[in-house]
DNA sequence: ATGATACATAAGTGAATGCTTATATGTTGT
DNA sequence: ACAACATATAAGCATTCACTTATGTATCAT
């Protein structure tokens, strides 16, 4: 199951950073590891799981391999947290009809 | 860390099927296993995940202990959520605006 | 072809996780 | 006070997880 495997990649802050640092544009497994005190192997293994998480996509440039955040993940939470909705702040409350769209 | 809490406890699907019956109105204890396969002791324990991290809250009624989706958890994830609005599908691209207000 | 580079995979290990059984705590009715 | 009920906590155990070291595979440069 497929929202399994994305709160399972979530669930490691190590790879929630190497997520959130994909999200300010694509990188390759070694930029990806620069300031990160992280092994190749450890780093190649977290994006393993997240790319079957579809949270990642790679793409691969020579014998480099560019990872860019993959939008079939996010949508997944997307759909996921929309059914929350209902106990977000009273200020966002006017997100509702959107979100209402977005079910369907 | 809140939000590793709170990723944490989502990473379990017994615990998400919990957070998600309590999102369809509060329960205690007892209702929330009915027709869940579970042992007493696990359900508290899963409660007691979700409560640290704020997912859920608890209000003794009695002998019981209501539970409900407690709010703070949900705008939690929501703003977590909100830094990948960018890579949501195109046609709920019109949130941007409401949830850049969201960040501030 | 050969060596260097970028990344993936395999196997092993300690720590964390989710369960179990047993027991403790708190509340209600008698 | 006491039995019954609702929930929490403790301790033990099997599985999973994230790492390690070692090795494999793919691409580039010479």
């Amino acid at each position: 199951m497929i929202e399994n495997d994305i709160f399972r990649a979530l669930a490691d802050p190590t790879r929630r950073s190497i997520f959130e640092k994909l999200a300010n544009g694509g990188k390759n497994a070694s930029e990806l590891r620069q300031g990160m005190e992280i092994s190749q192997p450890a780093m190649s293994q977290h994006l393993a799981i997240l790319r079957k998480a579809q949270l990642v996509r790679e793409e691969r440039q020579g014998r480099f391999v560019n990872y860019s955040v993959d939008p079939k993940g996010v949508t997944h939470i997307a759909q996921w947290f929309a059914k929350y909705r209902a106990f977000w702040p009273a200020r966002v409350e006017a997100l509702k009809d959107l979100l209402k769209e977005m079910d369907q």
